[in-house]
DNA sequence: GCAAATTAATGATTTATTCAAG
DNA sequence: CTTGAATAAATCATTAATTTGC
């Protein structure tokens, strides 16, 4: 089924000379550009690589069945997280806390502890923030209009205290936690860091994050792994 | 909704008693809950766990030229990006080829190859996509306002052939790239994995998105790092 | 000619919207 | 209906072009 052109594709890949060759939609086998002389470039497919989404279903109404069996039970946990209620508390906790979009290491840390209760992973986590800080704030828009009374629950007490390696205080002074609601744009810069595997690659394949280079030590390591399940469902 | 009654939630919490401590917007010193005598207790700072984002410049629109000799220089890569023009044309080819949102093990091998060109990280590449389909349909809608003629510039030959590691090709038909600009939605699910180091964890941290037990072997292991780099500058 | 100021492009994040599972 | 998951849109922020004054 795979078309696979895959000749040697996974060499050294261009190196030098790249020479590439995208079969595009009207391809014309005209090009004279197709000097591929060199052995070792590698060939990407594109069959494979365009459109891994194999599902050509356009999300039609139509109810055609796709549910072939082979798809079902693909994995037994079940397709999505479902949370405990541990998680939730704790999440809600951060919630109240202040806690607006945690960054990779706390991202990774709540995912850590959280993972005591239940399944859990970073993404969760991710999204759990997202979510309810965009679904808090459409119900609050929503309550502004019909009513506009004790937008709060007297429980005051709700003081906390979380424990947990507290490595990266990083000199940041005491931010007061004032405006953790309403405040309509947060400028934070989020980094990436994309660590090849062993592709043969030498070297400019492990990058850290090249803005921290303050005292962002062995903890922070997290890593989101986006994969595209493809047959999703 | 909610309502917490955090005091137990807590408990449990961390197997050894967490203690958490969650310093909420007022919070008041009167807590007696640090009772954080545990040395091991991982201490989970909300100071700086909760809004890391030291900055207090609030995007200051006056003029202060903040272009100190300092920044200059501060790093040789540059803070953000900045692709070359063989990363650019690889990857408007691979646009034109079709491909709209890479996955994981896209984004992987295109970064690798991209890497030979210059230092790039995964997250440009997922970024480049995004914008670049975004700005192609923007640009796209402004343009059939306007006038409607030659939309094609006639370099016709952008038959390229990238090659790579099609390891992925599960089962994937011949899609034919017909549809590559205009569906409105395309429900993509991602997988992302958040492997916690070992913050004596023993199991539950490492997953593997639960969706590809398929033939994923090996070199998909790409790894996105969200990092927050804190002081941005 | 060059450096500061302004503008245009575009990389990087956040928010809004939508789909689908339970 | 609730909510996790994913994508698209909006927006911020930074770098390169470009212009302008000297």
């Amino acid at each position: 089924m795979g078309s696979m052109k895959v000749h040697q594709l996974a060499r050294g890949f261009w190196e030098h000379e790249p020479s590439l060759s995208l079969g595009c939609k009207r391809l014309r086998p005209l090009a004279p550009k197709l000097a591929t002389t060199h052995d070792t470039v590698t060939s990407f497919d594109l069959k494979s690589f365009i459109r891994p989404e194999s599902g050509p279903r356009k999300l039609g109404s139509s109810d055609d069945h796709k549910r072939n069996s082979s798809q079902v039970e693909t994995h037994p946990g079940g397709t999505r997280w479902n949370p405990t209620q541990e998680q939730i508390g704790i999440l809600e906790m951060l919630y109240r806390g202040g806690m607006r979009t945690p960054n990779a290491q706390q991202i990774e840390q709540i995912t850590a502890q959280l993972g005591k209760y239940g399944k859990i992973e970073g993404k969760n986590v991710f999204y759990w923030f997202q979510n309810h800080k965009a679904r808090e704030r459409q119900k609050q828009k929503r309550n502004s209009l019909g009513l506009s009374h004790s937008p709060r629950t007297p429980t005051a007490n709700n003081i906390i205290t979380i424990s947990l390696d507290s490595r990266g205080n990083q000199g940041v002074g005491e931010r007061s936690l004032d405006h953790g609601e309403d405040s309509p744009y947060k400028r934070k810069c989020r980094s990436w860091t994309f660590e090849c595997f062993d592709q043969e690659e030498e070297e400019e394949s492990m990058r850290w994050c090249n803005n921290n280079n303050k005292d962002q030590e062995g903890d922070g390591t997290l890593e989101l792994f986006p994969l595209h399940p493809e047959g999703r469902r």
